[in-house]
DNA sequence: TCACATTTCCTAAGGAGATTAGGCAATAAC
DNA sequence: GTTATTGCCTAATCTCCTTAGGAAATGTGA
């Protein structure tokens, strides 16, 4: 019997590219294990279970959109920086619908303070900094963005946008813009 | 051995009365059949299983949200009832946390035709009617309107503004004011 | 009131997924 | 090349979902 050689790092791998296929929802070790050729049992040696597995999933998701985020928020701001981040989460969700169902997953409050959430709340904040609101305002403005960026993408990815017209591009594009008119707006008040 | 006297009707109430105790995602025909003391397979009488069960108490959320939304709307205009609509989805998921979690399962487009889901779109056009309009910018606000709202509600559903100052009844505020001004701005252009 | 049909809930049984315990063979170390 | 480690295995248990068929409570007609 060969050996492939996984993992925990290449199980968890091959179980955000099965969840890109599959959906999140269907993820679990049995699955996994039928993709991958070996038996479920085989896969507690590399994670501690279901739960196990799916949380570290939903930890990947995290780190590679904060990852993305960085890169594309790096250099911009303003109302360029409030879309280049939009555009990563939206972006990350369309590519990776399976991994970004897996990042709203809820976690435990000790393992989502070692995740990569308090980058994206830090993301949030780099990027109003090209507003100039106060200290109140800015998590009143940070709340906005997560709960403007996630419902929308989270509609989108659940085909509440679906054959409809006009395309939901245009929709994105003219949220972007309200978000930056109401950031002004706050900043001028 | 006494009967309980159920129907479809009475065990999907229940179900959803589960839902809000213990999550949606824990409720199934073993955990309902537990709480009302018969034996699983006795509800394969009411509902034809899990997934039945759990698209049953959807469209129960659906059809609930939607009822409260119409009387709440009624006879406001405007940022009136823009705020008041606003508030219902947010007072029913404070209110019903397992029943709202359940209004956003995934549904065939079959199913989906005939909830409530429809409603819920008449009535953000209903809101908007207060706004100045043209057509082609009234589906982009019904977009944000159901993103804003959604992503808001299901963020602080799941505990992403808990323990943190100031409270989220403020940035709700907030974020109604916003809209509004987004939506007269837009009237205005 | 009594026979009978219907309905409600039951027991029994099979199948699938999650998990644990322990075995054997492929790899790595010396 | 012998030995230790480790990767994947089989086997077994538990829980949940589902179907099939039975028994007792309820409703209906004389």
């Amino acid at each position: 019997m060969p050996r492939l050689g996984l993992t925990t790092t290449s199980v968890v791998g091959q179980g955000a590219e099965l969840a890109d296929e599959i959906g999140f929802a269907h993820v679990s070790v049995t699955t996994l294990a039928r993709r991958l050729g070996i038996r479920t049992a085989s896969l507690y040696a590399h994670v501690q279970g279901n739960d196990d597995l799916r949380t570290r999933i939903a930890l990947l998701a995290l780190q590679e959109m904060a990852d993305r985020a960085d890169r594309e928020v790096a250099g911009r701001a303003g109302v360029d920086a409030l879309m280049a981040l939009g555009d990563v989460y939206r972006g990350y969700a369309t590519e990776h619908p399976g991994r970004y169902d897996a990042s709203r997953l809820p976690m435990d409050p000790s393992t989502a303070a070692t995740s990569a959430g308090p980058r994206h709340a830090a993301l949030a904040r780099a990027v109003l900094r090209g507003y100039d609101l106060d200290e109140a305002q800015q998590v009143h403005a940070v709340r906005l963005l997560g709960s403007t960026f996630h419902g929308f993408v989270s509609l989108e990815l659940a085909g509440g946008f679906a054959h409809s017209n006009p395309p939901s591009q245009e929709s994105w594009a003219a949220i972007l813009s309200s978000l930056d008119l109401v950031l002004t707006s706050w900043s001028t008040a």
